[in-house]
DNA sequence: TTCCCGCCTATCCGTTCGGATAGGATTCAC
DNA sequence: GTGAATCCTATCCGAACGGATAGGCGGGAA
């Protein structure tokens, strides 16, 4: 069985090795970033399983994990990653890899989803997607109420009032409505502070 | 010798633990989160060294650094984390932070740093402060010029066009040109989406 | 030197924004 | 039912924005 293991965090790639093989029956080949981790797919595969860090030089968000998918010799691809975003990890399944690990995983743990996987088994963190949204009301957007928070939306994609109309099947005036009294429940002074508010905060 | 570190990974927190306890004579105490470090340095303090992962749950990212430094029971503070940038490196020293610690190091030299920090040193990872500014210019940023660019640093904090020749010392239509040939620059229609595209593009 | 480029200033115009105010409709709790 | 909350619509006004256009200034390149 053979893992290749991508992320341009040293830290965490020296620990997976050493507990990996100290399990034993895996062999282990790591790779700094999404290019050189193509590359030796390219020169040493076929893998069981590939690990991309989400966040690493050349892994263009879920581009290099649709790549790395299409690749031949690989027959597993999972998502390695810091922040356990539901919306990501749904996109991430849909492109057809194998799991999301989140890095708030114990090492021990993490192993065992890493020998899970390369088995062929899809993996998802315990108690993940069968959550419903567990605390994904930020403080921020639950003081919103639904019309605030889609027309925020609109100001996070930096739309002017008459497209967020046009997009809600509402009249501008309402639109700019919702958008005075957002402005007041975030503390923006205009819709270019909402929108960077918003985005800071996480929300879409 | 005494050293805390809070990090929601808890894979991180594992390979510290064993790396440190191996190389020996430090103690360490662990939190996964900003409020129970607090708690723990209150309860098991004095530290010799606090290391706080930037991003973690109750962490307003430089915020509970600022709140550990002022805190009693503690010597040095420094911040873990996994993205390495510049800017935020600078504004955690100016808060007072002994260090900033980027995860790319290896598990070997990130305890040396800790064993070195937690002995009263400030620590950076070499080449990083040292080292002019390698790849700053995004290739966003490299086709505006430097007004542009300090007009645009004003959009992405929300500012009026106002303000923004205020603190320039310019006058208000001089603004406004910059902003109208910047908007054709980086592909924007307004100044929310400006904003949004440089801060997607890691500006400032 | 002349020319071009970046920079600053300015005026004009139509649109959009931000804010205040007011009325009507719906739903839900009391 | 009464009242409160949420949502929709509307009008008015001053300020800010987005865009076009035009001229002056300084420095570097041809």
């Amino acid at each position: 069985m053979k893992v290749l293991i991508a992320d341009d965090h040293e830290l965490v790639l020296d620990t997976l090795v050493a507990f990996i093989q100290a399990a034993g029956g895996i062999e282990v080949v790591t790779a700094p970033d999404f290019d050189t981790a193509a590359a030796r797919i390219k020169a040493e595969g076929p893998f069981d399983l590939v690990l991309l860090d989400l966040n690493m030089p050349g892994m263009n968000g879920l581009k290099g994990l649709e790549a790395a998918i299409s690749m031949d010799g690989v027959e597993q691809v999972a998502l390695l990653t810091g922040d356990a975003s539901r919306a990501l990890a749904e996109q991430a399944l849909e492109l057809g890899a194998a799991g999301f690990v989140p890095k708030t995983l114990s090492a021990k743990s993490l192993v065992n989803a890493i020998r899970f996987m390369a088995m062929g088994e899809q993996y998802l963190p315990a108690g993940f997607m069968t959550a419903e949204e567990p605390q994904s009301k930020h403080p921020l957007a639950q003081k919103l109420t639904d019309r605030e928070r889609q027309v925020l939306k609109g100001l996070t994609e930096g739309k002017a009032n008459k497209e967020i109309a046009r997009d809600l099947d509402l009249s501008e005036p309402t639109i700019k409505l919702h958008v005075k009294t957002l402005y007041r429940k975030v503390g923006a002074s205009n819709r270019t502070q909402a929108a960077l508010i918003a985005r800071e905060a996480g929300l879409f």
